[in-house]
DNA sequence: AAGCGTCTCAACCGCGCGTTG
DNA sequence: ACAACGCGCGGTTGAGACGCT
């Protein structure tokens, strides 16, 4: 015979998750491992069942997440690697950003990329220009720069020096691509920092990035280093 | 201040693939 | 070889936050 059912639809908790079963989550994940997410929920006492316990943890309990918004660098190679890889490969392109998800990738294309594309007369799907009869590049080029500087206005009052670093970044922006040749191709290339850098690796296919997440889960020892993070729990 | 529309993102759903017995 | 199942993935949804009038 197969294997067991993987929960009990019945007496299931759904929504969004309490503190407190956060807590009890991350407390079994660190002290146990993952071995069964089938059994998680019941080892760890939560009424949920094992997806909803995996979904939790990775896109939210766990402590290699990186937090805050993406930064240009990241969205440019967003866009590359979508043009590149498709649109039903978010796992994918995320596994190019340590400490990002899938489900942050394309929640973040969905919401922002998808529209400022639009904006430009791009097509989301395919990268290439659509019909320009209904709004001229020139027009979308000015709309487009209004909200770049609104944003820049945002992030460097609540980020301050932290993003100057981009300054270099934006002057070659994705978005500055011709419209005539707009395939999202070797852009970043022409950039010197160090995601450009390992950008190009990518391109080359030989990507660089290693998921740290998947070494250090696979080593139980390594969870030690997060044994007193159960400190920050009320 | 209130009401309404829009945006964001955490969470769910369903499907396909690989694995297990 | 086959059926049942776990897991991971992409698409979608809906509640809360936010902004505008």
């Amino acid at each position: 015979m197969g294997r067991q059912p993987c929960c009990e639809k019945e007496g299931l908790k759904r929504g969004p998750w309490t503190i407190e079963e956060d807590h009890k989550l991350m407390n079994f994940i660190l002290n146990n491992g993952i071995q069964c997410w089938r059994l998680v929920p019941k080892l760890a006492g939560l009424r949920r069942c094992g997806k909803s316990c995996r979904l939790r943890w990775i896109n939210y309990l766990r402590p290699d997440l990186k937090r805050g918004a993406l930064t240009e660098a990241e969205e440019d190679m967003i866009i590359e690697l979508h043009s590149r890889l498709g649109n039903s490969r978010w796992s994918k392109i995320a596994s190019h950003f340590p400490g990002r998800t899938d489900n942050e990738i394309k929640n973040y294309w969905n919401t922002r990329i998808k529209k400022k594309l639009r904006l430009l007369g791009l097509d989301p799907v395919t990268h290439k220009p659509v019909d320009e009869t209904e709004n001229s590049a020139a027009e979308n080029e000015e709309i487009y720069q209004h909200i770049i500087s609104k944003e820049k206005e945002t992030d460097y009052q609540t980020e301050g020096a932290a993003k100057s670093g981009f300054n270099e970044m934006k002057n070659i922006s994705i978005f500055d691509v011709p419209k005539e040749n707009s395939e999202m191709g070797s852009i970043l290339s022409k950039t010197t920092d160090e995601s450009s850098v390992n950008f190009s690796a990518i391109i080359d296919g030989h990507d660089q990035f290693e998921d740290p997440f998947q070494n250090w889960i696979a080593s139980p020892l390594q969870w030690d280093v997060f044994s007193n993070l159960e400190e920050n729990f009320p």
